[in-house]
DNA sequence: GTCTATACGGCGATAGAC
DNA sequence: GTCTATCGCCGTATAGAC
């Protein structure tokens, strides 16, 4: 049973968890009963709760996401085809991770007060700067900001279209490029 | 002091609260303790914390709500004239409860497990239904799902840009009417 | 190294005194 | 209309079995 594989079970119904009830409504007590273990034994390989969660960013997302931003810091993107690859990078990264975007784009309110939450923050500002100047008219910083909020709901939203989950995040990733295009070409000024 | 405006003064503790730490994070012994009572004396005014966040979202934004989609109903939006109406409306209606409108993006999870919380979906859903052609290509369905989430998020991101919330919402409406435009001309097809 | 038993303060909620 | 007292569950912590 528990071959070292343990905390990789935890994490996965942890994930499974979180992502369908939410970080506060997911009690230690759910997670230890569906593997069959007391809630004292998640103590063990994970200090508290939000080191639990904080494990699941570091796993999934946060490696990934670190190579857009540095690929960008590289690359300094100032042409739109830059800005565009941002866009295609950052849509790959995240469509490996769906139930974890949704519990970002769910539970904000909560992760706003974790370490982790304003790591993760913190990143998506980081992207949002390469995609849009600061002195943009607010219409062009609106776009941007949807852009990237598009790519993250669209994983999680449109269930009643029947589409698959790659063909969503395409069709999202579409529109982002749109929107980016609109905010550097300036209708907005 | 507590001149029948108990209940009041309670839902604007609460309101901030709410969105400033979240809904599980703000205990009612927090919100009692800022009005100077204990938590058991809220249950006099409000059965439970359930009812107090329903409360809110009844007296700020259901009414206007329901008003949309009711002339929604009747005008029956098939030209593009008349979804970009709805969308002024909306805006217009969503714009006199930015707090509660973060608070309902950034703590969607919580509220799904809230009688409220799924009468807000059904709303939101029912004018998503108005803007956008069940049988749509894939991305024009995106193009006008980002266009109302796109007015939601706006109202309370954007901080940076130093612009005023008039502003702010007026940005967003004008990006969501584009989005809606080129998806009502099926550019996705 | 892996886990159980047990305990603590804080939570939402209720009953009943004033 | 507001209080005290109490309940069961929560995240957290530790002692110790194996």
């Amino acid at each position: 049973m528990s071959r070292g594989n343990t905390r990789q079970r935890i994490q996965d119904v942890a994930l499974k968890l979180f992502a369908e009830r939410g970080y506060e409504k997911t009690s230690l007590r759910e997670i230890a009963e569906q593997l069959g273990v007391t809630k004292a034994a998640l103590y063990y390989h994970f200090k508290t709760k939000e080191d639990l969660v904080t494990s699941l960013f570091e796993d999934l997302v946060l490696g990934p996401c670190d190579e857009v931003i540095a690929w960008a810091r590289v690359h300094r993107p100032t042409t739109l085809e830059a800005k565009l690859q941002i866009l295609r990078r950052y849509s790959a990264c995240i469509g490996n991770a769906t139930p974890l975007v949704r519990f970002m784009h769910e539970n904000q309110a909560t992760l706003r007060e974790l370490s982790i939450g304003e790591q993760m923050k913190k990143r998506i500002f980081t992207l949002l700067g390469f995609l849009k100047d600061q002195d943009a008219a607010l219409t062009d910083q609106v776009r941007c900001t949807s852009a990237l909020f598009t790519m993250h709901s669209t994983l999680f939203t449109l269930d009643s279209s029947g589409a698959g989950p790659e063909d969503k995040r395409r069709a999202a990733l579409e529109v982002a490029e749109e929107l980016v295009t609109a905010a550097h070409h300036g209708d907005g000024a």
